[in-house]
DNA sequence: CAGTTCATGTGAAAGGCTTTTACATGAGCC
DNA sequence: GGCTCATGTAAAAGCCTTTCACATGAACTG
């Protein structure tokens, strides 16, 4: 993948060859360290060997290269999502919990992306590449909860769909930014985050009238799936509930 | 309230008499416009009419400053959730929805607090007294989840209380960092975003066995109480559900 | 009331980051 | 070989953070 960085400048020449790859990677992984703020140019042009004005020379200033990092992250948090979703295979609601953990996986495993995407300050509303890329993502998601509200049990209304697939965002991006991510700076829980948005979305689909209680094919017996709303210490390999732990 | 702030420094003299306070609103009001990367410590100090200097005679540094904010941020909104939440009154249920709504005005209109504690890249837990008032606002969302289990249908077990917690709290702020800021940076929803919460916490309570298609003393007829799951076009002004725009 | 003390503010300076500008280098192309 | 243009460099201006020695004056003390 990277074949000629990371070398004395000595052996590089005056040119780089790379840059613009580069001052990406290092950008990413000092946000991964230092946060979206802590984050710096010249650090970025240091880390890459190179003069502090060359940077320049490929992003308009600090705020393009932070945007096309979001970019980036989008674009990967598309490609996880879709293929968690896997056109609704083997069935939509399995389906539609993948989709969720997927969600949480990319906070976790790509905090940098994530913090770029979202919590950076950047008005995603105002870059337009930034606000296609953010909504093809979501297009994922809304395209499951339709999937899904087509499903609805037959006597009810049917739910809408666009409503479902905002809740679910929602849901997601809420756990995620609570309690989801690798770092330190997070709050304590009594589950795993995983396990938190998966019961929380059982009982709203629940909600909705979807029968929850399935246990399929028993495909993979290594999930025991939880029980939501009830049985208190499930599968959860944390600690018991309603400890406060105040 | 303020009584000597706001002249010419020629009538201040040479001590401001009320730096420490001044800094904190200056830095509020420069959060709310440029958001929480954006403010800057000598920008705040020109605003009191203070050398750059001076701040340090009151906080440490410019994460000082920040972390007093999220501070008082999060005491703001510990009294906001406990005035809505009002103990229970008149019911439970209405109560509850009332300090989901709470939470979302409170993102709304404070825009800097809520920048300041929950998208400034505070180390929220290693600072204990943060840490402490943090815990003392999620205890209100704690203390409701918990008279709501208490209510939980006869026949079905109970759900655990700090789960509810989790769960409502994700929700809210779900949707208040995704949709619910009063800045452009956001983005555009098909309902408002207290209506978009309200009903994904009524189809949550429903999947936990609660009774949601309670239409009380309809003690308020102003806010026809939304049919969560199915009637589509309920009373929400905004455009119809399923429109994607895209 | 005079004198002292100490919190609070000032000015200057060091060091870093951002961004611009003029200039240097060399890769690709006739 | 010589041109051209993308890519990098050096230097400089401007702003921010933080520190340090020093100034000011409000409050206390006798």
């Amino acid at each position: 993948m990277n074949w000629r960085k990371e070398r004395g400048r000595a052996e590089r020449g005056y040119h780089h060859g790379n840059l613009k790859e580069a001052l990406l990677q290092a950008a990413l992984g000092l946000i991964a360290e230092k946060g979206p703020g802590g984050f710096t140019f010249a650090d970025a042009a240091r880390m890459a060997g190179v003069s502090p004005a060359a940077p320049y020379r490929h992003f308009r200033d600090r705020d393009e290269l932070l945007s096309s990092i979001a970019q980036r992250g989008f674009e990967q948090f598309e490609a996880q999502l879709t293929q968690a979703w896997d056109d609704g295979r083997p069935d939509t609601v399995s389906a539609f919990e993948r989709v969720g953990k997927a969600y949480l996986a990319f906070a976790r495993h790509e905090p940098a992306y994530y913090s770029a995407m979202f919590e950076s300050g950047l008005p995603v509303d105002l870059n337009p590449t930034l606000l296609a890329a953010s909504e093809r993502a979501f297009g994922i998601i809304r395209a499951a909860a339709e999937r899904l509200a087509a499903l609805a049990p037959p006597g009810v209304a049917r739910p809408p769909a666009m409503m479902m697939a905002l809740h679910i965002w929602s849901m997601s991006h809420g756990v995620a930014s609570l309690f989801g991510r690798g770092d330190a700076a997070r709050r304590k829980l009594p589950m795993s985050p995983e396990d938190l948005l998966e019961a929380q979305v059982l009982i709203y689909l629940r909600g909705l009238g979807f029968p929850t209680d399935r246990r399929p094919p028993a495909k993979d017996p290594a999930t025991p799936p939880p029980v939501p709303s009830a049985g208190a210490a499930s599968g959860a390999p944390s600690g018991p509930w309603g400890a406060p732990k105040k």
